[in-house]
DNA sequence: ATTCTGACGTGGG
DNA sequence: CCCCACGCCAGAA
């Protein structure tokens, strides 16, 4: 595939190549992509995935397994939802077993 | 141009 | 685990 220079592409690619039932960290992503540090802008990268239906934001949380971004769902509990639809367990907004669904992407790739 | 905010992360206590 | 402070970069007012 053709590298994408946005930065915004990136973080939607990455994205894309998580795995069912797994999710990862914004830190995680930014880190893949190389901005490293920069994790708030993925979480804002987040925010255009909107228009990207093949871009499951579901899956990825903050560093501690929280759905820090259900609330920028539709719905209030659609994030929760659409995580435990894929046979991910969560409870007050915090993933369990967090770090047995996590997937990094430059640790599995 | 300046200021603030934001789906975060890391380090120290 | 919690709390606090700093860094980070892009966009809106």
């Amino acid at each position: 595939m053709a590298e994408e220079k946005n930065f915004f592409d990136k973080v939607y690619d990455v994205a894309r190549l998580i795995p069912y039932g797994r999710v990862t960290s914004y830190g995680a992503i930014a880190r893949y992509i190389g901005a490293a540090g920069s994790a708030r802008m993925v979480g804002w990268a987040m925010n255009g995935a909107g228009k990207h239906p093949d871009v499951p934001a579901h899956r990825v949380v903050n560093r501690k397994g929280l759905l820090t971004g259900k609330h920028h769902f539709d719905g209030t509990n659609l994030m929760q939802q659409l995580l435990e639809s894929e046979g991910i367990e969560v409870k007050e907004n915090a993933i369990q077993n967090f770090e047995t669904v996590f997937w990094d992407p430059g640790k599995e790739l």
